[in-house]
DNA sequence: CTGTTAGCGCGTTCAT
DNA sequence: ATGAACGCGCTAACAG
């Protein structure tokens, strides 16, 4: 490495002092108009860039943030980044993005090794690992790091969140099959432990209720964000002698595999079996069968992750306040659901 | 923020100085067992945690790597960035993701904060982008900052890439098509001021003089790597009073577009006109027509592209070797461009 | 084996 | 308006 020039180095060019340099490059009130250009000058000479890593030691600020999330892979999640990344990036923060795969040891290692590199908060999308990470979470609390969760929250007192309503979002998925006449809706679910899942499947149960239809627990099926899982789950369901005429998944990638296993099976979509999936993930729009599903605006709950943040960090230190922001899902129909012929244009 | 434990706090506890607790914690070899013991214990007793900003500034290395992608949304980045992951993180380094959304002002912009942030070395996929950004690179060069190239390079003398063979992977595909019994192919090429680009026009150019066919400039067209992209340009294609009877797209996004195009004017494929596309994204896998598409092996070139950061930047300094490594693409054959009924198990 | 000292690059008193 | 001096937390050189 080419040795960096310092402020001393262009100090000791102007026959000043560091101080001064550094008060002339950070816009103190009380330095002369001259030095302060003199020092500006110079320092674009000498090629001068502030050293973050002293400022950071100094300060105790990094200027980096920890981003956790299960996968980037996803159009959801990669999109979530980028809405953080839209409102950070113009604060001058940077983003590191590490991925726990679902699993415990790289959640808390994560969580760990972001503090170790000082990061100034961390915003995460909590994993369905089963071990007790509340732990780790609650070294944070007490580090007084902000810590934000979005769409996968866990309900800790203290912590602020973005995430959207999916009871909500399920209720309409259901409530639209409902609607299309279909009477026997299955439920692709996930692991319920991560509130997420829990109320897609309180939302799902809920508008069948709420119908007037027979509720019942058999179609309910708990597997993983997966397509094949998606294809197992479904040749089980088709195995039912009494089976669904409808399928809400908690998920695009298990719609998918839902849909190979029921056309595999000579079934039509929408005809013989409907299909609604969750996340509004570009494929859903790009098949030939297009998949009805549920928008999370990933972007914009990117964003609002990122405006939690900044407000905490700007906030003073001592009043933490917790806020929940939860946004509005959106029912994205589809072919897959629509026996008629009037679609969205997509 | 809590008052964070230092090595000052333990050395004042076990009356002794800093610098042997420093030492103790990092296995210096003079110390005894008996402080090395006792220092441990109670760093862990007072939840003592190295500092990692000021080790950086001390050391001048940050432990952090920047990696600049295009977008991380596509299943191909997103591996190459868990290769990355897999080698770099047991070596104690952290991954600084940016994206430049091909855009000239973020690349340029994204290699100076990464620069800023004082990272260890920087791997990138370098974005289409028009400008010279040539002028960062040589930045960096001079700084003597890692820098290695992957998928997306710039011809840059002493600077490492790892790459696959675009011309045979083009060459291979079209090769395959020409096989078929296909006889006027286009090709739906991109920015071929990219060598990925270029190459893939070539080897699919060659391709096609090798085998004896004419060779039509008219066949090939420049576009974007967006379904809507793929879709506008098959659409020209469609109304060539004699139109190709299959396409070689330098992407799969694109090939996808063409697909539903072609379905869209009622036309068979592969029957009427077969598609092959680039890259092996995993809807290609997925869609009810399957589509032909080239593997790049992403991970492996993540992996290797960490490899060799790791050599550069372990390695004696003053010796500058740039090192080229080029993997072999596999083409993998889906219905999307074979007549006949055998296709692989996906 | 361990203490002393010094410095990484910067910002910030406290003087002047 | 500027200089001198100190400290952020850690490690390395030099003692002893």
């Amino acid at each position: 490495m080419k040795k960096k020039t310092t402020i001393y180095d262009i100090a000791k060019k102007l026959n000043i002092t560091a101080a001064t340099v550094s008060r002339a490059l950070n816009g103190n009130s009380k330095i002369s108009e001259a030095t302060r250009k003199l020092v500006a000058e110079t320092a674009k000479e000498m090629n001068y860039e502030q050293n973050k890593l002293a400022q950071a030691l100094k300060s105790g600020k990094s200027y980096n943030v920890g981003v956790i999330v299960p996968r980037i892979d996803s159009n959801f999640f990669a999109s979530i980044i980028r809405g953080i990344e839209e409102e950070l990036y113009p604060q001058g923060y940077h983003v590191i993005i590490c991925q726990t795969h679902d699993q415990e040891a790289l959640e808390t290692g994560n969580i760990n090794s972001l503090l170790n590199a000082q990061v100034d908060g961390i915003l995460m999308s909590v994993s369905n690992a089963k071990g007790d990470s509340d732990t780790s979470f609650n070294a944070l609390l007490k580090k007084n790091v902000p810590l934000i969760f979005f769409d996968r929250k866990k309900e800790i007192k203290g912590i602020s969140s973005v995430t959207i309503d999916d009871f909500k979002g399920a209720y309409e998925a259901t409530k639209h099959l409902i609607d299309q006449g279909y009477r026997r809706i299955a439920h692709l679910s996930n692991d319920r432990s991560l509130l997420i899942f829990k109320n897609r499947y309180l939302g799902y149960r809920q508008a069948i209720l709420d119908s007037g239809l027979e509720f019942d627990e058999n179609l309910v099926i708990e597997t993983h964000s997966k397509v094949l899982e998606g294809r197992k789950t479904m040749k089980k369901l088709l195995n039912f002698e009494n089976r669904p005429d409808a399928i809400f998944s908690a998920s695009d990638f298990t719609a998918l595999g839902a849909i190979q296993e029921i056309k595999a099976h000579g079934l039509k979509i929408p005809e013989d079996i409907s299909v609604v999936g969750f996340s509004n993930e570009p494929f859903t729009r790009f098949m030939e069968l297009s998949i009805t599903s549920v928008d999370q605006s990933p972007i914009e709950m990117g964003r609002l992750a990122a405006q939690v943040f900044l407000e905490e960090v700007n906030n003073d230190k001592r009043i933490k306040s917790e806020k929940q922001v939860v946004l509005t899902p959106e029912l994205i129909i589809r072919k897959s659901s629509l026996k008629s012929q009037i679609l969205d244009k997509a």
